[in-house]
DNA sequence: GTTAGCATGTAAGGAGTTACATGATTTT
DNA sequence: AAAATCATGTAACTCCTTACATGCTAAC
């Protein structure tokens, strides 16, 4: 059911996976995936980790040196948090293709099997396909007077998604044809809009 | 210097400046809107009202005909609220160029006059490019061992945010030709990736 | 040795969601 | 007249940010 919350907790779950890390390192690469603009803040952060550590997901390193060089707090993954991130990884509900989610999951793909990758990004394209559905709807109905701004974000918001659709489509197309062809995701020099009228 | 907080003030301001509606009405205008995926909830949207009607940027209206067709609310803007509207649009800070501030301004780009709309835009813009840069060195750095995922991921992300700033640069070029050329502003079939290289 | 930036943390508060609760109007 | 959906509202809670507070370590 991945309760809201736990967004934070599988991306830092899933970059300790990647190696141990103390707190700061990881604000830095999560700056780097979340949202692409928003940055997290120390007041989240934090308190997230205590709460992992308290759940037994994540634990203390003991520095293996001498001088211990303290200071940082070096986490790693308990066999627990691992398993957790199992589990959240392959609970696909429909959170798992909410915009923030999403990107989360795609970023952790390598840590899971096809089947999940393909109805994560199935879920995610039909998402998208939806709220192009029902923009156009809307579009139709409220046609009387249109602002020439509202229409050009209206357009350039449609243009968006319609791409991240065909992204969407190579990927899984990537994902089935898996073993034939070189599995490097496209890099299409952008399809030459295919006609989208209604 | 825009308080957090303001966005949906703006918006439900804006909206009502094309015409006076009631509660159920501005939400799914605002659901059309805001963020593209994202609906707001009556929890957020009632109160607010309030807190604007007490404010008097907003009023009841009393509907004209003689069955009232009572129950719903229907709001109009005072000349408070047009006041706070102004100083709103033309408050032109940090904040305004951030992702979720951002269209719900060029959305109401009208009501503006060009110099306030040019600020915005090549703010906009120029926060777009402080991502890329910053991904960019971040991505040279964290080089070594990189998820064939997150690569992908990372590869279509700043694809994107190219995109919108090449989306932003047109825009830009249209306001400032403004009065020469038609101003619709572009829909260029996609600038074949000038090379963004270091 | 002092400044700059690394590193961790807490407390208060904001903005919005969920869930709940209710009543009117339109459709079947 | 029942069901659906329009329409408004409130209370509790969640997640996150801001602002504050503190000490270590590296550079100059």
């Amino acid at each position: 059911m991945a309760r809201r919350g736990e967004t934070l907790e599988l991306a830092v779950l899933g970059l300790l996976h990647e190696g141990p890390m103390h707190g700061y390192e990881l604000r830095k690469r999560l700056n780097l995936m979340l949202g692409w603009g928003r940055v997290l803040s120390y007041g989240s952060l934090y308190p997230a980790l205590k709460k992992m550590l308290r759940g037994n997901l994540i634990k203390e390193v003991v520095p293996s040196g001498p001088q211990s060089r303290r200071q940082r707090i070096v986490y790693e993954v308990t066999p627990q948090g691992t398993e957790e991130f199992a589990r959240m990884m392959s609970d696909v509900g429909p959170s798992a293709w909410e915009d923030d989610t999403f990107d989360i999951r795609f970023r952790f793909f390598s840590s899971t099997d096809m089947e999940i990758r393909l109805r994560v990004l199935e879920g995610r394209r039909s998402r998208l396909q939806e709220r192009l559905d029902r923009v156009q709807r809307e579009l139709s109905m409220t046609q009387a007077e249109v602002d020439r701004y509202a229409a050009e974000l209206q357009r350039h918001g449609v243009e968006s998604v319609e791409r991240e659709v065909r992204w969407l489509s190579d990927l899984i197309n990537a994902e089935r044809g898996q073993g034939n062809q070189p599995v490097l995701p496209v890099t299409s020099p952008e399809t030459p809009s295919t006609s989208t009228s209604t």
